[in-house]
DNA sequence: AGTGTATGAATGAACG
DNA sequence: CGTTCATTCATACACT
């Protein structure tokens, strides 16, 4: 054929991270770095060519896709079917100049201007105005106008903020506990800390009630009550950026695929514990929340540590390396290397090692170390003083 | 009426310009007009008006974007550096073995393109079908030609991200551990279990470095970088309220007058944590993100403790009757009886004694008992996992 | 083959 | 304006 080759790719060469690059990558990201300013990104990128050909606007776009994707991963409300409904445009522009898709059919919106009549243009309401904080665009586009003059955004607003009542129980059954305290213990001096530090059972013989800490049971009781309600608040254009920042803590804190290179091991699909609002309060109140362990805590003995700790990665698995921790008595398969705490717990955690001492991070809320593998961490929250 | 749920609103619907429209733009941008005034917004609008609905503040981020896209737009993709094997990451996460073979690897500068001309279309992939080593043949796409040869090499990887293994986990992911350590048992044996839980030292005389968990120093250091924050949202449809909410325990956690009952006795100024909702986000921004502190947490010797703890309640003063406990480390004074967790601290925090067992609490959130005076309990925040 | 998912890329819309 | 968010497109690949 003349072109030879016919058409050589100009579709356009869609680029894919080496390992290497994609390690990189990633583990930028989860320093914190979310969002790198164009130094960082040449930085970066210069960083990134050791392993292949790539461009800034890759590096661009990976942190920019990362970090959306990041957030609206657990995010799917949509109660309703799929998005059938909007059969809107197919595809409209293409990539550069030129390569318009032939998407005519601008789909519905009916109406479809045509019209020279340009003066309708004044769009109604005030409400859904557009952008306008120049001065001119004040109305509505066509579009928006014609799709939906009608639609009053807001409309589902409902229930007003009284936040749901929180208790509304019954009467708990809450499991009696323990009889048998910790000799209270002393406050701070060292000895008395030594004191004090909580003592496990070892693998010994001593066997718990073993209650997993976050036994289901548990759970049941601790988190159940409060779930506010969804409501959509008006003027909430503040408060938007808020719930970004929150669900992008949130979401830091759950995103385990990907991303967060954290799988729990435990059980499968449990009730999880559900911070923040649950929208459905469990409803197995007390009924059962009974059953609570006893918790008889005999004065546990507890002797080396069973856990060793190693600095050995596990790389045996191809890829990436994996170590194993306990983390509130829950088991996590993460990735070797430092962890960031931040990152998958959010803020105003801290992160401790089982003698309660605060693991050192960085700034960006990254260990300063990497977690042992075998080791147990808890989460603690800080306490709000003020 | 209105039953059924009444499906979201389509809050706006996002303006894809049409060809004509686009032509008409672009040709106007190449002319020089990168910045069109009001005035000229207004007349450009209503020339694409003609080809579809379209409104002024369409017109006007366009010529934005198109400005600030086509300015530094966003660097071209850099031609490799080193011809380092390129590999295509597997689609889905590399979690464990990424066996990716650096096939002959095409390296050659994606650049060959030439021809400026249109036609998006693509024939037939041309050939170079490569094995693909899973058993097919995979015809190479121009794309992947041109890009790199990558060769799935199925790579039993992984789990999909996709719903987490639980116990799927094989060789890979498991413990790995590396020299030594837990038994790579099933992961919530009671065995496995006591062996993972923390071994606190004992007053034998291990001794810990005592840092008081939340010494001054440590929270300094761990505190500051991002603003405070707890939250950890797990479903953040609801905001507002959600705030309210937050905001609401903060207060109470925060106030200390009246209803509170909970006088922190330690240190008093400190940047103490600040619960609540903050806005701001630190803005890390970057440039160069470097000033950190050094973070150098080095196991700080902490001076004993004014506060002795006395066992007697203190209902000396007067009133209500008084008991000391040590919470995270920070000492308070609070009311007698049994401790309403939640109304302090809120939801989604699991009350521990120093044995690490949760302190049960009823549907409310109050402990079933009442906190003992001068013992020791943390915070625990569960881990958000899903 | 069809369907779903993960992800690079593109671009309208906004924010500060 | 520079930056960032939100949506959407398009495609490679995984499943069934």
């Amino acid at each position: 054929g003349g072109d030879g080759k016919e058409k050589t790719p100009e579709p356009k060469v869609r680029w894919y991270p080496t390992i290497e690059q994609f390690q990189i990558l990633e583990t930028t990201f989860k320093s914190g770095m979310t969002t790198p300013s164009s130094g960082e990104i040449k930085r970066i990128c210069a960083q990134l060519q050791e392993f292949g050909p790539v461009g800034e606007s890759n590096v661009f776009y990976w942190f920019q896709n990362q970090k959306s994707r990041n957030k609206d991963k657990h995010k799917q409300r949509q109660p309703y079917n799929k998005k059938s409904a909007r059969v809107i445009k197919k595809s409209a522009i293409s990539y550069g100049n030129a390569a318009l898709i032939p998407t005519q059919n601008v789909t519905e919106t009916p109406h479809s201007s045509s019209s020279s009549s340009h003066d309708h243009q004044n769009a109604p309401p005030s409400e859904l105005l557009v952008p306008n904080n120049n001065d001119e665009f004040v109305g509505l586009n066509q579009n928006q106008v014609d799709a939906f003059c009608y639609n009053p955004t807001q409309t589902d607003l409902q229930l007003p903020s009284t936040t749901t009542p929180f208790f509304s129980d019954q009467p708990a059954a809450a499991p009696t506990q323990t009889d048998l305290q910790l000799p209270t213990t002393p406050f701070f001096s060292d000895e008395l800390l030594n004191m004090s530090q909580p003592a496990f059972p070892t693998q010994t013989d001593l066997q718990l009630p073993t209650t997993p800490f976050f036994s289901d049971e548990l759970l049941n009781v601790i988190q159940p009550v409060l779930a506010p309600q969804i409501v959509d608040v008006p003027d909430l254009l503040n408060d938007e950026d808020f719930m970004s920042y929150l669900n992008d803590q949130h979401d830091q804190g759950n995103n385990q695929d990907e991303g967060a290179s954290m799988n729990m091991l435990q059980q499968e699909e449990e009730p999880q514990l559900n911070f923040g609002v649950s929208s459905n309060i469990s409803n197995h109140d007390s009924t059962d929340l009974a059953p609570l362990p006893p918790i008889t805590i005999e004065a546990p003995v507890v002797d080396p540590f069973p856990i060793t700790q190693f600095q050995g990665v596990g790389e045996a698995d191809g890829g990436l390396a994996k170590c194993t921790v306990s983390i509130n008595n829950q088991v996590f398969d993460i990735d070797v290397g430092r962890f960031n705490v931040r990152e998958i717990f959010g803020d105003g955690v801290i992160f401790v090692d089982c003698f309660f001492q605060p693991v050192p991070i960085d700034e960006w809320g990254v260990t300063l170390e990497p977690l042992q593998n075998g080791a147990s961490y808890f989460l603690v929250l800080a306490v709000p003083v003020q």
